[in-house]
DNA sequence: ATAAGTGCAAACGTTTTGCCCTAGC
DNA sequence: GCTAGGGCAAAACGTTTGCACTTAT
């Protein structure tokens, strides 16, 4: 993966920003500092980078999908209203899940969606024989 | 909300599959049914029907929308070679999560994506004191 | 030198919409 | 009879891609 000045500039916009952005309201940042960069550009390196496990890709399928320059472990709380989306840290020691949901995140808290990704039974076994498969959507986030 | 004809057939169909179709893959089954329908019609409906609880819409399914005929609590795996969506039981005194995760799923599990959906606290108070808000995307999933 | 990366514009697939008509209440 | 809902076709939308050119390695 090649050190591009695009590259750079759009990891460093999106690690300042704790909005989750989308592809073009990133791109509006990055072309305050490189105006002749195109939209495809942020697409595709949002996408690379994601693949490289550099940041996060949080999937709304139909909708607009947002972006995480953080790639540590926490989850997400999304207003079902405006369709912000914000942190929670994950569990530790010093915080716990439930208290930081019903407190400092301010949030209605209405319902939780968990979904798990992995390999299922018919292309694990497909793996093994060997012929690969043609991936149909996506890597794991 | 009326009892149309399209609408039973749509609701029908879902819930004889546990295969969480899109909109189209249920429009063909749909069809065979109803020869006249339109797709938007599908669409329509499926909005409408997780709108009001009867259904349920998983957002992150790769890149089309899913559904789900069953609005009762339990989670889901995706496989991120071929894209398809299984049920994860919700735990219960009978069912362990992870022990199901484990052995009678058959997946390879590799991540485990947590989102919350709530009120943020802008809108809530954007709510209280008035004026409604143009909700910009979607209720809870 | 070479291949990864870029910009542009056009293409793509999914979802939504406007219009007028149909049918459930 | 009134109005939610349907069918159709077109538009909208976010995203991806082919191509020729650039640039990091």
């Amino acid at each position: 993966m090649r050190n591009t000045v695009q590259r750079r500039v759009i990891l460093d916009e999106l690690r300042q920003l704790t909005t989750h952005p989308t592809a073009d309201e990133l791109y509006e940042l990055v072309r305050r500092r490189i105006p002749a960069i195109s939209l495809a550009t942020v697409y595709r390196n949002l996408e690379l980078l994601s693949e490289e496990g550099v940041i996060r890709r949080l999937w709304r399928a139909g909708t607009r999908r947002r972006y995480d320059g953080d790639a540590r472990d926490h989850y997400h709380i999304r207003c079902t209203s405006c369709g912000r989306v914000d942190d929670i840290p994950a569990s530790t020691p010093g915080t716990r899940l439930f208290g930081y949901l019903l407190k400092p995140s301010g949030y209605e808290v209405a319902a939780c969606y968990v979904e798990f990704t992995g390999v299922c039974p018919a292309c694990r076994a497909r793996r093994s024989g060997g012929a690969p498969v043609a991936a149909s959507s996506s890597s794991a986030p």
